[in-house]
DNA sequence: CACTTGTGTTAGAAGTTATAACTCAGCCGT
DNA sequence: ACGGCTGAGTTATAACTTCTAACACAAGTG
């Protein structure tokens, strides 16, 4: 390693600014994120910040990066407690409420013209794998239906991973599931309606926990 | 009614205005919406469009009131051909798909500060209904769970609807599932996976319409 | 101890939203 | 039909933003 003093100052510098940058994204949303005001807030002038980070796209794609990894440590290791799918899931969603402009920032609205790294689609396929592997194998009675076929067929993801299609099914609707409660709660969509969210997130975990 | 020429105009300029808008964000995002683009496509300088919207914010507005509103109206002209849960799935995936920009506007990353105003909640309340009238009751014989006992006694929501409880809590599954596959379709989370998220969608309704 | 490296500075270009002041065309009532 | 008011579009300006360039200087490096 060797690390240099100017390399740990420049570490320590770059990660006070995405401390400040999270601050933000909190409080106004990642597409109002300024550098110049992270920089005020430093109490440096603007343009400092451009030894750290090419520009706002490279931070943002940083804190992308960070968040990713955040939720793929964090299933991980309730994983490794032996966390069975229900407390993954439990673990997810406290997670993104903990601070849902972060977990907004992986699921919600994409740039368009916006390609995440390779090693980002990585820390992805990492979480994906948590999940997969806390899925139970389905009960060998059970039919398969179109999509599980489908799935035999199409699969360029969880190559590694040797878990049968309705497994890899199982693991798509746990996901797609739990994030459509999520993300709705997060958007505030159920604002109104005066019931609990965490009530239809436990009953759809419930939905999900009994089909298999 | 007694439309003036002058009334005539303006409606004419902003509809012309927020047809741009829509161009734009369907191809740089909503977050990158700019006036100044705008005036420059339609021929006139910056300034001139304050005179039909106060600001960015409520040029916004309007575009997130016109969503709501097509997928109100779209949904309800395909319910009033008759078309059942099935069918209505289908029309509000070909409405997403169809400019995925202008679902993400309604169901996207929100502002943190911004709050809609009650007209378009009004208008997000009558996607629900029809919606909610589309879900079959539930057999009696089954027994009540415990977020459908939780909602009997929590729904500010669908106060006019006399809908039981399970009903309620199918149309809610019905939206976050649908919308769990889409929004993370859409936001091509599910790019790299091989597999057709069509069918994925096409299996979650299924599984919906068992469960009815 | 001198030198190179990198950090922070100010200046500035090219954007953005938004306001103010002004010109002028067109509608409207007399 | 004509004068006046209303409102549309203009330019100028302020206050922002990201980001580049040139410079000063302090710090680590040999």
């Amino acid at each position: 390693m060797a690390e240099t003093p100017r390399e740990r100052y420049r570490a320590q510098v770059r990660a006070e600014i995405k401390e400040h940058a999270w601050e933000q994204i909190a409080t106004t949303g990642a597409s109002a994120l300024s550098l110049n005001a992270i920089a005020k807030r430093m109490g440096v002038s603007g343009p400092a910040l451009y030894r750290y980070y090419a520009g706002r796209d490279e931070l943002i794609t940083e804190l992308i990066r960070d968040a990713y990894r955040s939720l793929a440590d964090t299933l991980r290791a309730a994983a490794g407690t032996g966390a069975d799918l229900a407390a993954l899931a439990h673990t997810l969603r406290t997670w993104a409420l903990e601070d849902p402009q972060r977990y907004l920032l992986i699921y919600g609205t994409p740039v368009p013209g916006y390609h995440a790294p390779d090693d980002i689609t990585l820390i992805s396929a990492e979480t994906m794998a948590v999940l997969l592997d806390a899925c139970p194998p389905p009960p060998p009675d059970r039919p398969a239906t179109p999509f599980d076929s489908h799935l035999a067929r199409h699969r360029e993801w969880a190559g590694g991973d040797s878990a049968p299609p309705a497994t890899l099914h199982r693991a798509l609707s746990v996901w797609t599931r739990l994030h459509g409660v999520l993300s709705l709660e997060l958007a505030g969509h159920f604002a109104g309606m005066g019931f609990d969210p965490a009530m239809l997130f436990a009953a759809e975990l419930e939905d999900l926990l009994a089909g298999a």
